[in-house]
RNA sequence: GGCCCCAUCGUCUAGAGGCCCAGGACACGGCCCUCUCAAGGCUGAAACACGGGUUCGAAUCCCGUUGGGGCCA
């Protein structure tokens, strides 16, 4: 039995390239190796893999920071410390070329880039492999292209948490590049070197790189560092099967917080993209750092489901208390164009009438819209239906008995319309779809004496009095 | 093309040889509740890709086929 302090602390990273905004598939990679961290009290380590120079700017850096931190994905190691950028640590990756080279495990490699080409050509008209046949191995020069000197036989395992035993033949593998002849390292180079330097003791990374693992394993060979242990998580795919893409609709992390998806639910919905425990749909944060196993990660593709996104969502929406809602949705209101100019009170009043009507805060702010602004115009075929002599007459009667009412509760307020329907002789919902229609211009709201209550005395009357005088109009 | 990964309802998944003529969730249909719309409750339809093995017994193990995905300066 191993003492606690024999065993190392679990490191993990995500190391996005800043190439553009977070895919989805990417935060759920992350939000592995987050839960895998924390899971196991250890250390998340953000990387920014920008040596893509072409590709990677500053601002798509800060939309990964950014989309992270809406997760609330946080890592305990990256930037903005210095030295968590490729390009901040090529002496590194120069030194152990260098290390590799005076071992003997590395050489140089002259060979010209159109010989290396008709090879490759031959080898694929033959519907063979290509391999580069190791020519310069011996020749001791002393510059040119650096490559990795690997065994000509034997296999290579790759030992994954998800897929388990992976076994790839020599003969498939061949002394690959470390560094181009430029003097710029090859990704997989980089990628050894980062993980050996930043400790990293468990891989968690999407599947497109199970491919590469092999060579990046007798690359830590080479270097005598041990292998962290891997584990690759499938891909995301859109409803096509093909991969996840801005074709498919929103694939971006941002596009999900723009809609007004809330985080929880996003992450919520992420982690059951691949993982389950037993028949539990809904996890708090603390439940999923607390259940998960990445060993219970599925190893089969995935396809993003928008609908079920939206059901979490709302999910998360109604049991929200109003307050906190309203914190959220004030954005959103101002964003919708809406002058939501009410106090926080009455804002939450107001998003608790609304949050089981909406998957997303953009819905949830387009729906409440009729709370800020008076009906511009009445849905014409209830128009039609309601606003007839006797409907004008109710709306007089309505106006009459509100006005007097001692209070604007909803139950003194619900107390008027029960004690009018029986007077009248009609049915509640006659007298309801009635005021509703004056009141939003719909015929689908909230509870009726809610909304009333909500919008207070004066202004029900004045939208009452309005409806009035249209069906006056009208008739 | 070579190599690698994957394959249960439309979708996400449970299932690690008998508990499964396959369970849950989203979506879809019906019913109930109800001032509308929702939400909620009940309920229905819906899957082990195909073909061979192994085994007394396979969704579960093996092989192949098909399909999808990925990697290959």
């Amino acid at each position: 039995m191993a003492h606690p302090a024999e065993r190392p602390s679990v490191r993990v990273r995500f190391a996005p390239s800043p190439t553009g905004h977070l895919h989805v598939g990417g935060a759920r990679t992350a939000l592995f190796n987050w839960l895998h961290a924390r899971h196991h009290g250890g250390t998340f380590i953000l990387r920014i893999e920008d040596t893509d120079r072409s590709r990677s700017t500053e601002e798509n850096i800060d939309f990964i920071i950014e989309a992270l931190t809406w997760l609330g994905l946080d890592w305990d190691e990256g930037p903005p410390a210095p030295a968590y950028r490729q390009t901040e640590r090529t002496d590194l990756y120069r030194d152990h070329a260098a290390r590799l080279l005076a071992a003997g495990r590395a050489y140089y490699c002259a060979c010209p880039p159109d010989m290396l080409d008709a090879e490759r050509k031959q080898a694929e008209a033959k519907k063979e492999t290509y391999r580069y046949p190791g020519r310069c191995r011996d020749r001791g020069l002393t510059s040119g292209a650096i490559r990795l000197r690997i065994a000509d036989e034997g296999e290579t395992v790759v030992d994954d948490l998800i897929n388990g035993r992976v076994v790839f033949d020599h003969h498939q593998l061949d002394d690959w590049i470390l560094v181009r002849t430029d003097g710029t390292p090859t990704y997989n180079f980089c990628v050894v070197v980062d993980d050996v330097t930043m400790r990293i003791t468990h891989v968690i990374r999407g599947n497109d790189h199970l491919s590469n693992t092999p060579k990046q394993i007798l690359c830590y060979a080479a270097l005598d560092y041990a292998t962290p242990v891997f584990a690759h998580v499938s891909m995301i795919l859109g409803a096509d099967r093909s991969r996840l893409s801005k074709r498919h609709g929103a694939a971006s992390v941002q596009a999900f917080r723009d809609q007004g998806v809330l985080p929880e639910a996003m992450v919520n919905y992420l982690a059951r993209l691949g993982w389950s425990h037993g028949d539990q749909e809904i996890f708090t944060r603390d439940e999923l750092v607390q259940l998960f196993d990445i060993e219970d990660v599925a190893s089969s593709a995935a396809i993003f489901d928008q609908t079920k996104l939206s059901w979490l969502s709302q999910q998360y929406l109604k049991a929200m208390p109003g307050d906190r809602l309203a914190e959220r949705v004030r954005p959103f209101i101002a964003r919708a164009g809406v002058d939501g100019a009410v106090s926080d009170a009455t804002l939450a009043r107001i998003a608790d009438t609304l949050k089981e009507r909406a998957s997303t805060l953009v819905e949830l702010a387009e729906i409440g819209r009729f709370y800020f602004e008076r009906p511009r115009e009445y849905d014409a075929k209830a128009s039609a239906k309601f606003f007839t002599r006797d409907g004008r007459e109710r709306l007089g009667v309505l106006i009459e008995r509100l006005s007097a009412v001692p209070d604007f509760d909803v139950a003194t307020v619900e107390r008027v319309y029960r004690e009018l329907t029986d007077a009248l002789g009609l049915k509640l919902v006659e007298l309801a779809q009635l005021t509703r229609l004056a009141v939003t211009g719909r015929t689908a709201s909230p509870p009726l004496f809610e909304v009333l209550s909500i919008l207070g005395r004066e202004e029900t009357l004045a939208r009452l009095g309005a409806a009035r005088a249209t069906a006056e109009a009208a008739a």
